[in-house]
DNA sequence: GCGACAG
DNA sequence: ATCTTGTCGC
């Protein structure tokens, strides 16, 4: 089983880090059109840690975007290449995600991934991050709230509420994909707007909370760590 | 300085 | 993220 490590000049230190997100913020591209909802296919990606044997799975599942059925999986496994800090989670999961993605044998189309995009204490979420890096189509659908306040959307599926910025913009959105369900945390990623972000989602998710994409991702990364875990030493 | 804070 | 039992319901 190869382990996936960081890349040379992987930022060390969260200074590093937070200077990668300034200089790689101005490539992200948000005002393209892109292909509606239900056509072409479609990427949800995840990942799952093992802190004992400093170990995380990545996950890519290819949906087709029409009937929602899979039509590839691929996974990966790396070294974690950075700890937790609020606001740099890209830079642990990217390595993994991107070995992930590479080892996918059909056309990713739009990128789903958890976490956010625009909606970032920098404007340079995972969702942009992976998106700049990959040249791809990404939004970010999140289960939590990060820095940004919002008001309660209403009950009924598709209402939506902005988070808003100090200065006013819009950088993502809680949206209800459930009637009477804690709604997601949608943002636009890399080539790709927050109206298409949202109407994506929508259609991703007709029956969960949670985008088809990221339950598939999520299952299918889960499952790679076990196996990850049964071989490694540790734990 | 303190608290909050995607996964 | 991850640690975790039972339980209610389709």
């Amino acid at each position: 089983m190869e382990i996936v490590e960081a890349p040379a000049g992987w930022p060390a230190t969260e200074e590093a880090a937070r200077a990668v997100q300034d200089a790689l913020r101005e490539r992200v591209v948000l005002d393209e059109a892109g292909p509606p909802p239900g056509t072409g296919t479609v990427t949800g990606v995840d990942v799952a840690y093992d802190d004992e044997r400093d170990l995380v799975a990545a996950a890519a599942v290819v949906l087709d975007a029409a009937t929602l059925a899979v039509v590839a999986e691929a996974t990966a496994v790396g070294r974690v290449s950075f700890p937790y800090v609020p606001g740099l989670l890209a830079f642990r999961e990217i390595p993994t995600v991107l070995a992930a993605l590479g080892a996918l044998r059909a056309d990713p189309g739009l990128v789903v991934c958890d976490g956010y995009g625009r909606a970032h204490p920098r404007r340079f979420g995972l969702a942009s991050h992976l998106g700049v890096l990959t040249g791809l189509r990404v939004i970010g659908v999140a289960k939590n709230p990060f820095v940004f306040d919002h008001a309660e959307p209403g009950t009924a599926r598709g209402s939506w509420t902005p988070l808003l910025a100090g200065d006013g913009e819009e950088v993502g959105r809680a949206l209800r994909t459930r009637e009477g369900v804690k709604p997601v945390f949608v943002s636009a990623g890399h080539r790709v707007g927050l109206d298409a972000a949202c109407a994506h989602t929508l259609h991703l998710a007709p029956e969960f909370r949670l985008p088809e994409t990221t339950r598939r991702a999520d299952a299918l990364c889960r499952a790679a760590l076990r196996e990850a875990a049964a071989v490694a030493p540790g734990g």
